[in-house]
DNA sequence: CGACGTTAGTGATCTCAATCACAGGTCTTG
DNA sequence: CAAGACCTGTGATTGAGATCACTAACGTCG
């Protein structure tokens, strides 16, 4: 978890530098920044409101991959690779984008060797973001757990959350159960009857864009992140013929699983 | 689509230059180049070999997230942002990768600002397969659907494929039905059955790791990708107060997505 | 060669969540 | 304020696929 040294300071000078280089707009409420497969003419920086950035089927299915927060670049590698977006942008909120050309964008890059730095790191923060986002989504089985996952990531949120006296949460997600249901990849009746169950048993209550966290201890059992289960059970894939050799470099092969043995730890 | 005038050559740049600071190790099949969890020390550049990426819950479920090929970097992001591994590396075949310690990196990327450049377009390159993969992994229903998109997706691999006679390629996949099931988030034993059902089709044949793709018109159709439906069907999700002001951009709403229609390819 | 250990193939069940179908709420907006 | 248009809440139904439980092929290697 140890942040970069180096970088730290690198962080934000991309963005510090194109701000400048950009204009300023508002939008209102459920306003479209860009849609899939339109070609990034620049990137955008949000100031302020929060925009839900979503991918969909052309069957009308809908993914919805994150909410950004102020201070989050969109669009970056789109334009750097030219590759046209695989995501639609829309303001959950009014908002306030800085929007950069493209040009000016890769001219930054060119002459600013910080700002390159800046936008390596931040590019590999993106990509980070989407691999965690990915086995988030894929590798848990109950609608619960995604739900209660998708919760507490919302809570998590400062520029969301404001915290109350012991352990609530309150926090104002601009997101319909639709939403939602598409944020985790099930039904929005699923996720209504989801959250009448969390609010049966006082984990949570979400009422009008009002989700108020009230056990997350419990919700992150249900999540399945809390230490809670201590049985790691690295599984097959590893059980094969697995590791004679791990690369010649030197290699404490984290012990972050135990002994690769076969056993199959059911939650029961 | 346009792959960007600027960069073209700046493509593999930082391999080439990170491939004189490295260190060339072979390794055996099945051998473990890192695992989740564990700080990244350096980037590793596969020269030969292919390599299986995923991830796993701790409950035991694995995601496999791709198979990379030669030529491609593996850990950049980790090591640039000093995240730790959110995947596990491992090889399928004897293969033989290039190693660079980090400091090493670093100081490449500091000192070229090509190596830069370079870099900042292979991790928007990488960003965009993760959000590609995440799309074609949670806007899907069917399990053939998966499966056939798959198949699709190792056909298409040059550096897999012999392409013969007619339709038909051939394609030496080192993956057992288990990993396929956890390359599309199915079981076993439906992997099994759907590729069984390909079989009797006559679409695709897949035995003892050898791959044959015999009707990919008709796959392409099962996986949705092809252009037969051109219902762009946005869906409800602009449906809504959606989109009365967009930023400037025009947009050519174009759907990227599956269109498939129902059709249960079931055994049976 | 026989003995494991790993894969593949298949049936029988069972479960979770998608879907369908409404009904009462709430918020827009003319 | 009345009419719609969304959102929420719930029941009933259904089906795709996970799981379980075996059996049958290989492959490897003492």
């Amino acid at each position: 978890m140890g942040s970069p040294d180096n970088f730290e300071t690198l962080d934000d000078i991309l963005i510090e530098q194109l701000r400048s280089e950009g204009f300023v707009c508002s939008l209102p409420s459920r306003a479209i920044l860009f849609t899939e497969g339109e070609t990034a003419r620049g990137v955008h920086i949000i100031s302020k409101g929060h925009i839900k950035l979503s991918i969909s089927s052309c069957e009308g299915r809908v993914l919805i991959l994150k909410v950004t927060k102020p201070g989050e670049i969109l669009g970056l590698h789109n334009c750097i690779t030219g590759a046209a977006y695989e995501m639609t942008a829309q303001t959950l909120q009014p908002s306030r984008v800085t929007f950069v050309k493209r040009e000016d964008l890769m001219g930054v890059l060119r002459h600013s060797r910080e700002a390159c730095l800046s936008a390596v790191e931040q590019l590999g923060r993106i990509c980070h973001m989407a691999y965690v986002e990915i086995g988030s989504l894929n590798l848990s089985r109950s609608v619960s757990e995604k739900l209660a996952r998708f919760l507490l990531s919302l809570s998590a949120e400062p520029s969301y959350s404001e915290k109350n006296c012991n352990d609530a949460v309150r926090v104002d997600v601009d997101l319909t159960h639709d939403e939602i249901a598409q944020a985790i990849g099930t039904s929005r009746e699923t996720v209504t009857r989801a959250l009448a169950s969390f609010r049966k048993k006082h984990l949570a209550n979400l009422t009008r864009s009002m989700l108020l966290v009230q056990n997350s201890a419990e919700l992150e059992k249900i999540a399945g992140m809390g230490a809670a289960r201590s049985e790691p059970a690295v599984a097959r894939a590893y059980s094969k013929k697995c590791g004679p050799v791990s690369v010649a470099a030197s290699r404490p092969l984290s012990a972050r699983w135990p002994a690769p043995q076969r056993n199959g730890t059911r939650a029961s």
